[in-house]
RNA sequence: GCGGGCGUAGCCGAAUUGGCAUAGGCGCCAGACUUAGGAUCUGGUGGGCGCAAGCCCAAUGUGGGUUCGAGUCCCACCGCCCGCACCA
């Protein structure tokens, strides 16, 4: 249906591309460096509209940039460690590498097929040996700084995939993948000391001020910082035994009528040993620890917990409190004790009225007349009811007052709490880095020496996970020699989170052949940082977190020169149809290959590009693609058909003409620079629309030359293919994509003549043509001289005129 | 519950700093070319009046407010979306 042959096209200029190593780039280049990345994709096989969409943003960035002069570098590489390799091979039996390179394949053809533009060279994927050594290597350095530990710990288990879930896999209390309702159990488990970071990565964030400001604030909430106060309780009549509790709220301290302690907490045990709460505390604590989240939250509202036989000393007035255990109080954060004040805390109330405690107010609200609180009152107020603090004004009085009181005493300090959690990076699956750890009977716990990286994956038979990884039944794997003493020793089986693998790979990128180091550090400080990261917001806190982790450790190590990885982040919005994000698993993918034969590669990226804001979700539409192919229909006609125009002298016409291209130029620019692709691509078909008529009207042969050059440079780094072959057929000799993105000239974007608007009282009433320049005076004078104002000003007073010249009069009647 | 965002034509959307609301595309209507058109081109496409040039009016989820002037700023409400979710 096209008027030109775009599959013999698009093969053409790809191949010439590819083979010219275009987009191929060197360290050495004296062009100012634009690092182009976009979150490397897991090879997933196929790709759909909703990819195109990204790759096209992607791809018109690196076309574009380079057009501006810099020194473009855009790599690409896959994320092919990870689950679904491993269960279509325990399907199938075919192997997770044969599988994962399979569609690695498969997928750089279909970005190929897109245009897409990459420096090849550089490719990078997780699960070869040339990358997984120096992920094993990155660990033992986090290792050696302490930064990477074992502990037994309570782990997020999914019963069905048979392996232990990060904190972020677990939504809503199931599986992230497969939607299992996720259980709780106890593991030897790694974890990275995220937490060791926890105040830079949250002080970092107002550095990125090219991020949007969501993900930003969705980092701040989840690195969580809360400040408050710890101090220790001692139990009653049990001199040697205390603990310590952590509150925000230090100001309510006389408010507290019953402390709680998780029920995971080491105290519990010991007070209740021998009594006669033990056999029921026990069998709550069981409860508690085998119920998944999913039954938790179920219950929530419903704060379930029971007193334990114990009181411990409320140290502001020396009451004894009761000692309870609830379900609501979480040994992972803060002490795993709270001191509870039922007035000033929703949960405390609520846990408080079912267990007929007392809820005294220390804080009275505005107008509180001394009677009963129906619901807590989390608010400011004036400190009552807490001896020599009363009057102050709580908070901001009362938090750094009874504070210093604690700390005056001996018993409790300002403390400083967050809510991220440390970095639990092991996985019981067989497709991923190994861990390079050996566990020596004589040395215990010794690292892989460098010189012995990488720990290969083996090939094996059974890929079926049974609680352990799938390597614990690989003896020639798990059978080694211990590094220290030499006697026999046995392997960790754990591999590494995939998240690990992406917290890295755009340093690689910048040296990926490197043999004796994961990158160099001039060429990784060259490259980096990221001057454009592009990725879904999906990400927003999971890898851009520990992206940001990685860099900053490595950054403590000397081993780079920068603190943050990504000057510029951009999330686009997702593809939706029938009302769903385009997805395999919801069946409602497009497949792009019906649309190139039909419309072609460069139809297709530009209605990805039109669809609509490219942060905002968009619902693909067969139409849209029709639209922008009739578009590029008109460009390929203009360009290739007869248009007769002939050498003559220059009309206003052609002025007119040239000037419209020239503010299209500048809209267009402007427009790329702020990501608003979709209003860039109407700008073209705009002008296009005005080039038509020109032409129709009779083109000046110069003139049509200079503008269409334009349009052409403009359509260059958006619908590449067409865009370089007509450059080549109206007589060009350099190849488009090398050539310079033109400047537009200032003096033909400026208007001379601009139309003024006359409002009264506000509303538009006239319009005049105007010189740009004109005075504020003259201005007035003519829009009240206009007849059609008379009209409407005639027998009324002129109280007021605001004057915004060249464009815009108001008059006020009245 | 807490945090963030969105609501403009029949549909997708534009309006960058408070200054001509509705650009561009889709769809629809009419016409031209044509054996034919689901190709292409031209014109139209909120409402009212008018043969016409044109004139007038209304409208940006709802209701208020600030302002000479509000899609844009403020307040309340309605609806939808996203993130976090017992973090003391």
């Amino acid at each position: 249906m096209a008027s030109y042959d775009f599959t013999d096209i698009e093969h053409k200029w790809q191949k010439i591309w590819e083979d010219q190593r275009v987009f191929y780039a060197t360290e050495d280049d004296p062009r100012p460096k634009f690092y182009n990345v976009q979150m490397y994709p897991y090879p997933s096989g196929d790709l759909h509209m909703g990819h195109l969409r990204n790759y096209t943003y992607t791809d018109l960035l690196t076309r574009y940039q380079k057009m501006r002069g810099y020194n473009v570098l855009a790599p690409m590489g896959w994320d092919s460690f990870g689950l679904p390799a491993e269960n279509a091979a325990i399907q199938t039996g075919i192997h997770p590498r044969v599988f994962t390179e399979q569609r690695i394949a498969k997928m750089t053809e279909q970005l190929k097929r897109l245009g897409a533009v990459y420096d090849w060279s550089r490719e990078v994927a997780a699960h070869t040996p040339e990358y997984y050594r120096w992920t094993q290597w990155l660990f033992l350095r986090f290792y050696e700084q302490g930064l990477a530990y074992k502990k037994n710990a309570p782990v997020n288990w999914c019963p069905k995939d048979q392996t232990v879930l990060a904190n972020e896999q677990v939504v809503n209390g199931a599986c992230e993948r497969c939607g299992t309702p996720v259980e709780r159990r106890d593991l030897e488990q790694w974890f990275f000391k995220i937490t060791d970071y926890a105040q830079r990565l949250l002080d970092d964030l107002a550095t990125l001020d090219k991020w949007p400001e969501r993900v930003r604030i969705m980092q701040e909430n989840w690195i969580g910082r809360s400040e408050g106060a710890e101090f220790t309780m001692h139990v009653a009549d049990r001199p040697d035994l205390q603990f310590t509790v952590y509150t925000t709220r230090p100001d309510t301290i006389f408010g507290m009528t019953f402390v709680v302690l998780a029920p995971e907490h080491p105290l519990v045990e010991t007070l209740v040993e021998g009594t006669e709460y033990d056999a029921e505390v026990h069998a709550f604590i069981d409860q508690v620890r085998r119920e998944s989240e999913v039954e938790r939250l179920s219950t929530e509202g419903d704060k379930r917990g029971m007193f334990i036989g114990a009181y411990a000393i409320n140290p502001a007035n020396d009451e004894p409190v009761p000692i309870f255990i609830a379900d609501y109080v979480l040994m992972s954060y803060g002490t795993g004790a709270i001191m509870a004040v039922p007035a000033h805390d929703t949960r405390d109330f609520a846990f408080a009225k079912l267990h007929g405690l007392p809820i005294p107010v220390v804080i009275a609200p505005p107008g509180w007349d001394g009677s009963d609180l129906d619901e807590a009152y989390t608010g400011d107020g004036i400190m009552v009811n807490s001896g020599q603090f009363d009057g102050l004004r709580a908070p901001e009085e009362g938090v750094p007052a009874v504070t210093r009181w604690l700390e005056e005493r001996g018993i409790g300090r300002a403390s400083v709490q967050f809510r991220l959690r440390d970095w639990l990076i092991s996985r019981q699956r067989y497709w991923g880095a190994p861990i390079p750890i050996v566990h020596c009977p004589n040395c215990g716990e010794v690292a892989v020496p460098d010189d012995q990286l990488p720990v290969l994956l083996p090939d094996i038979e059974d890929y079926a996970p049974q609680g352990r990884s799938p390597l614990a039944a690989v003896p020639e794997f798990v059978n080694t020699t211990c590094p220290e003493c030499g006697g026999a020793a046995e392997r960790e089986t754990d591999t590494m989170d995939t998240f690990v693998d992406s917290s890295w790979y755009f340093l690689r990128y910048t040296d990926p052949k490197n043999e004796q180091l994961p990158f160099a550090r001039d060429k990784v400080d060259y490259w980096m940082p990221i001057d454009q990261y592009i990725g879904g917001v999906e990400h927003a806190v999971l890898h851009l977190l520990y992206a940001r982790f990685f860099t900053k450790v490595l950054h403590d190590l000397d081993m780079l020169g920068f603190q943050e990885p990504f000057t510029a982040l951009f999330t686009q919005g997702m593809l939706t149809k029938d009302g769903a994000k385009m997805s395999k698993s919801k069946g409602n993918v497009v497949a792009p290959d019906p649309y190139y034969e039909r419309y072609g590669a460069d139809a297709i990226r530009l209605y990805e590009l039109f669809i609509g804001p490219p942060t905002d979700d968009a619902v693909w539409s067969d139409r849209g693609v029709e639209g922008t192919a009739r578009f590029l229909d008109r460009v390929w006609r203009l360009g290739t058909e007869t248009t007769d125009p002939v050498d003559r002298d220059e009309e206003p016409r052609d002025v007119e003409i040239r000037k419209a291209a020239h503010r299209t130029l500048a809209k267009v620019t402007g427009d790329i620079d702020r990501f608003a692709f979709n209003t860039a691509v109407a700008a073209l078909m705009e002008f296009n629309n005005a080039l038509m008529t020109y032409v129709r009207e009779g083109a000046r042969k110069e003139t049509f030359t200079d503008v269409y050059d334009l349009l052409l440079l403009m359509l260059a780094p958006m619908a590449p293919h067409v865009a370089h072959e007509l450059w080549e057929r109206t007589g060009h000799e350099t190849m488009l994509a090398t050539e310079s993105w033109p400047s537009f000239d200032p003096a033909l974007v400026v208007e001379d003549v601009v139309t003024m608007v006359i409002q009264v009282n506000g509303k538009v009433r006239d319009r005049v043509e105007v010189p740009a320049d004109i005075g504020e005076d003259e201005a007035v004078e003519m829009a009240i001289g206009r007849d059609k104002i008379r009209s409407w000003t005639e027998g009324k007073q002129i109280r007021k005129v605001i004057a915004r010249p060249p464009k815009l009069i108001n008059i006020v009647v009245g």
